[in-house]
DNA sequence: GGCATTACGCTACGACTCGTAGCGAAAGCT
DNA sequence: AGCTTTCGCTACGAGTCGTAGCGTAATGCC
């Protein structure tokens, strides 16, 4: 139970203050002082409304999800949703995120390994209905909203690149991979074993909708590390 | 220009019957009786609704294109788009379907070349607004309809699909890549290959938001073909 | 304690979209 | 001709959206 997060779900102004960035409202309120003084947010509200768009997701799917409903199902008033959050696009990036606090890196030691059990976990979170409706929904949305984008990432992606990040580290001190002193050629290889280890998993499980077995992250496995291996000071050959 | 397609973007019942299916209607009408008299289905409204639909997705994205618009934009009555798609989805999923049309496996006489122009290919096209908008959208949304899910499987993905099957044949005729007696073994083989290509594009696009530049093709060519060069009869490695 | 400030639940509202029904006219086939 | 199906058009109830307004509840500051 490393690294805890330092207020990722708690939606959107998560009373730390500290911010005054225009993450706030929907752009109805202009400014935003620090929330310092009146009655505060309900925490619980918080975690019932995100559960309940979570069921409302497993339920109805991204396209039927209407706030009205969550509200419902939270309890709690419509306006109180929409003072938190935008739309409906902002409500389920925080909804699916907390899905995605479970992953951790294995200390296996060994790289195979370490992908095998990072690869599995992110399989069984992927196969969860509602992140199969509500993740790829968002990232449709993302491609038009540069907000939405940065919260998308901020909250779901880069929190799995860091497991690249970390596993490659390991990896490099153990010998299995080649180091790479240039931090600009570091920093492709890293995105590129991200693209590849999470853009396979997605596809595997919601576009070919196959399941993420063992049998299939071995071979994926062998594949990728193969290719690794001698993966160093070629990005320029012709 | 090989393997014309035999009638995929006609929308749904492209007039060459032969088909009892129940891919027709919303469920309003239940029997389809091959359509032989009457007044036929205007072919240049398919082609202005479609392209109409792609104008929409990049103008308002997917959560705000509506029915209505796309008819008046297309200059037919909203009644006519009913007649013809159940709904947003599978308008959606034919008018992003014609997107893959031009998607070409190139003859370059060498495996890295050819996944080099495929890959290049298949970036430009998810490039484009509506395709980016379009495309996760329908797959987030048919993880939960079976229907759905066989449209897009068949219009789109089995498409991107016969590519790798294509080109891996070549590639064993030349021998750059192992034969796989074992049919059952040569189908998984092509499902992680084409999940792996397909993956690592559509989540450097859309999640990572980076362009799928040379520069990354040519990392990613190099790694893929370094892994899947030896990679014959060891699925049953532990 | 009192006061200012903020969040909450509730109701109500206009605007919009949905998907369908019904009509008369148009365009094919035999 | 006659039959059949599609087309454009209008209209409709149902549902959702996002906001405004109100009275009340819960905090911090003096």
């Amino acid at each position: 139970m490393p690294h805890r997060n330092s207020g990722h779900h708690p939606p959107v102004i998560s009373l730390t203050a500290a911010q005054e960035s225009p993450v706030y409202g929907h752009g109805m309120q202009s400014r935003r002082p620090a929330s310092r003084t009146g009655r505060p947010r309900s925490a619980t509200a918080d975690a019932a409304i995100l559960a309940a768009t979570r069921e409302a997701l497993v339920e109805l799917g991204w396209s039927k999800l209407t706030l009205g409903d969550v509200a419902t199902r939270a309890g709690v008033a419509k306006t109180t949703l929409y003072r938190r959050w935008a739309g409906k696009n902002e409500l389920v990036v925080d909804a699916v995120a907390e899905l995605f606090d479970e992953l951790e890196l294995p200390d296996s030691g060994s790289l195979a390994a370490d992908i095998e059990g990072v690869v599995l976990q992110f399989a069984a979170i992927l196969a969860r209905p509602e992140a199969k409706s509500g993740l790829m929904a968002v990232v449709a949305e993302s491609t038009r909203e540069d907000a939405l984008r940065s919260r998308v990432r901020a909250s779901i992606v880069d929190r799995q690149k860091r497991l690249v990040v970390e596993g490659r580290a390991r990896a490099q001190a153990r010998g299995e991979l080649p180091a790479e002193p240039d931090p600009s050629t570091a920093a492709r290889t890293v995105d590129l074993i991200f693209d590849m280890v999470a853009g396979a998993v997605v596809h595997r499980t919601l576009v070919s909708g196959e399941p993420v077995d063992e049998e299939w992250v071995r071979g994926f496995t062998a594949v990728l590390l193969r290719g690794l291996a001698a993966e160093a000071g070629r990005t320029a050959a012709g």
